[in-house]
DNA sequence: CCAGCTAGCTAACGCTCATTCGTCTGGCGA
DNA sequence: TCGCCAGACGAATGAGCGTTAGCTAGCTGG
C-alpha cells in the first residue's frame, strides 16, 4: 500500500477540505501533512506558505465565480434570461464546488493585503453584476421588486447557503437544486413559473 | 478620561465584536483586552476561559432563537401566520443582531464538545420547526413548493445572510428589511403578495 | 486610620504553530 | 555502475498564544 505522490494540487486538495471543515486559522499544517500522510516541512516542497495555500484557492475560486457569469450572461439581453443563466451556473456551482464556496466565504477577510482587497473587489463585480441585471429587468418592466440591492443580495445568499447544506449522496443532484433555486430566483423579482 | 469600568459583560461584548470581525481562532485574547484598554490577564477576573466567551455567546444567541420563534407561533395555527411571524422575528433578529449571526453560523464547530453538538441540537430544533410549518402548509395546500427542505434552507439562509450586509446607518430599517424578506419567504412558497 | 478585599498589573510558563536548515535516500540519466 | 538531484525527513528556531501565580494599588467599611 503505497501513498500518492505529494504534489502542488494534492496539497491545495487537502487544504481545502481542512479549510472547509475548520477554517484557516483553525487548521494547522501539521493537520494538512497528516492527511496526505507526510511530514509537516515536506508540504514545503510544494507551496510557498500557509498563506499562499488560501490566497490560491480564494483566487482560483473567485475568478471562476466571475468567469462563469460573463459566460453565462454574454450576448443575452432579457433581463429574465440574464437572472436565469446567471442564477443557475452560480447555484450550480455552489453544489459542485461546496468547499471551495465556504472557505471563501468565511476565509476571505484572513488574507493579507493587498490579497484581501483585491478578491473582495473581484466578488464585488460579481455581485455588482447580478444586481444590475436586477435593476435593468425593473427598468425595463420585467421584474417587479421594490429594493433590488435587496433581492440581489436575497439571491446571492441563498445560492451560497446551498454549499452548507448540500450533499453528494443526498436525493437531489446539483442540477435539480440549481433549477429550483433559479425558480425561487425569479419568484422573488416577481416572476412567475415558467 | 477614564475608561469604562471592566465587567463581564463588556469583556462578553468586545469578544463578540471581535469574534464577529475576524472568527474566534482568529482572535487573540490580548486584542479583547486591547479594545478594552486592559491587560490580557485581567479579562481572567471577569471569565473562565475563551472558549467559555465562545460559549456563552453562542447559547445565548441560539436559546434567544428559539424563545422568539416559539413566542411567534405559539397560539397560531394558519402556515401563512405561522410562517409569515417566524419569519419575521427570524429576519428581523439577523438585522439587530449582526453579530451574534455571523458569531453563530461561522464558530459554533469551534466549540469542545458536548457544547458543540448541544448547540447544534438546538440549532437543528429551529430548523425542524420552520421546516415543519412548510410541510404543514404544503399538506392543506396552502403552499406550493416541490420540496419544502429545500425551501426552508432557502429561506432560512436568506434571513441569515441578512447580518452579512446590513447596516445601522443604511437606508433602511430593521423592520422594513424583516418585511421584504418575509414577503420573499412567502413567495417562495408560493404565496401571493400580501 | 487601618484591615481587608477587589481587581488590575508584571512576569513567567508551557505549548503549539509556521517556517528554516542541513541531512539522507531512492530513483534516474549517462 | 556511478553520480546527481528532487524531495522527504528530523531537529531546531522564534514568535505568539492561552493561562497561572504572585504582587500591589486603591477603595470600602469599621
Amino acid at each position: 500500500m503505497t501513498r500518492a505522490p505529494l504534489t502542488g494540487e494534492s496539497v491545495l486538495d487537502a487544504a481545502l477540505t481542512l479549510f472547509a471543515e475548520r477554517g484557516y486559522h483553525g487548521t494547522a499544517l501539521s493537520e494538512i501533512a497528516g492527511a496526505l500522510d507526510v511530514r509537516t516541512p515536506s508540504l514545503y516542497n510544494h507551496m510557498r506558505s500557509k498563506h499562499d495555500l488560501l490566497r490560491t484557492l480564494v483566487e482560483r475560486t473567485v475568478t471562476g465565480v466571475l468567469a462563469d457569469f460573463r459566460t453565462a450572461v454574454d450576448g443575452r439581453t432579457d433581463p429574465i434570461d440574464r437572472l436565469h443563466h446567471a442564477t443557475l451556473v452560480y447555484a450550480r456551482r455552489h453544489a459542485t464546488h461546496r468547499r471551495e464556496a465556504i472557505v471563501v466565504n468565511r476565509d476571505t477577510g484572513s488574507l493579507d493585503e493587498p490579497h484581501r482587497s483585491a478578491m473582495q473587489d473581484l466578488r464585488r463585480a460579481h455581485e455588482h453584476g447580478l444586481r444590475e441585471i436586477i435593476t435593468d429587468g425593473v427598468r425595463t418592466g420585467r421584474f417587479a421588486v421594490d429594493s433590488p440591492a435587496l433581492a440581489s443580495f436575497a439571491i446571492r445568499e441563498m445560492c451560497v447557503s446551498i454549499a452548507r447544506w448540500f450533499r453528494d449522496d443526498g436525493p437531489v443532484g446539483p442540477d435539480q437544486v440549481a433549477r429550483e433555486y433559479t425558480e425561487f430566483a425569479l419568484t422573488i423579482v416577481g416572476v412567475g413559473r415558467v
